[in-house]
DNA sequence: AAACATACTTACTTACTAGTAAGTAAGCAA
DNA sequence: TTGCTTACTTACTAGTAAGTAAGTATGTTT
């Protein structure tokens, strides 16, 4: 569902939204600035705003290509051709290696933009919108196929259970930032162990 | 746990801070401003200086006021009193009414400084790793009682499941923001069905 | 060779940021 | 009535924000 990748091997507009991307991750939209990233990139400020004119065009452009990768990646063979357990459990360990990320624990894309929600231009807050729904309505049907089969338990409705367990990752993600990475496998076991019966 | 006030009663010195709180939760601690603040009360920037020298101090000052507010909460006989069950519920009651606050919802505070906090002043960072300690502790002791004499039901150690309920509260605000009050009481009913046995 | 597009840089504007220094009006205390 | 404190305002600094306009080097097309 991501993939840090050299940033270096990429032209200039990608390393550009490779770079936004870890910025909003790591500060919040309202905490970094097209300096950073020109500074980092070593090239001017003016050069981000040629390729993005805007910080919502380059915000947009963040949140799109993430929703371009969950589409890709809950189509993948080797998504579809999981179990429901297994769907879920790969589910888990994009949010994983989220927390053991090189440069601290990231939070997930949900989790960084909400807190500025109220402040985000409307483009970036439909964007997030639709990112979220997607996410919870793919979960929602892997939770239901799950219970289903027998190899997942809960009790609710899938949708509401999906967007319950994506609230616990996304705020997961903020209390390893906080609290470090301990903290966080303790929720992440929490969250396995009452989704999965007892072997 | 938190009462909103009529500003117009208070000193400056509390009006400043009353504000402070109502902006960081509404739009986190990088994106508000003395000059919001100063043109809100009719004051000068200058004067909310005079009483918070640096944003530092008033940052810390919302925190440690939540703090006291915790320690006073959880030590009231109302709320002693009750048993765990009763305990876990006047929470969720707090969490609640933030959901429902009348100029939008609004994030929990932990919320709120978690997505910024790799931005905050050291001093800041230090007072929500506390507050959050104390929170985290006080549920898991609930959660220990309530499984013990039979009204609450949860697998785990009571302070995973505890950091997992608080993670989940904190997250869910946040989706009350961008998805609406709706989804907030989905995720809140499913944790309620999940804690408390099937009557 | 001329025209054009790409990918920038330089230089700028406007607006806002936190923060400070000096001054001032009002109230109280000796 | 003099002096001190409280609670500001006025006027400022230095830095940073997003964004723009005009110029330039490089390469591609015709």
């Amino acid at each position: 569902m991501s993939t840090a990748a050299p940033a270096s091997t990429f032209d200039t507009r990608t390393r550009i939204l490779n770079l936004a991307e870890e910025l909003l991750l790591a500060r919040g939209f309202n905490a970094f600035s097209y300096q950073h990233i020109a500074k980092e990139l070593q090239v001017k400020p003016a050069a981000i705003h040629y390729h993005y004119p805007s910080k919502e065009d380059l915000g947009t452009a963040v949140i799109r290509r993430q929703l371009g990768r969950l589409r890709k990646w809950r189509g993948l063979p080797r998504v579809t051709e999981l179990t429901p357990a297994q769907q879920l459990e790969a589910l888990l360990d994009v949010y994983r290696q989220r927390a053991c990320a090189a440069h601290g624990p990231q939070v997930c894309f949900f989790g960084a933009l909400a807190a500025d929600f109220l402040t985000l231009p409307a483009a970036m807050q439909q964007e997030l919108r639709t990112f979220s729904e997607e996410l919870t309505q793919w979960l929602a049907g892997v939770l239901a196929a799950g219970r289903a089969d027998g190899t997942l338990q809960f009790s609710g409705h899938p949708f509401s259970k999906a967007a319950q367990v994506l609230t616990t990752l996304a705020g997961a993600l903020q209390v390893a930032r906080v609290h470090g990475e301990g903290q966080f496998q303790y929720i992440l076991k929490q969250l396995r162990t009452e989704l999965l019966p007892a072997a």
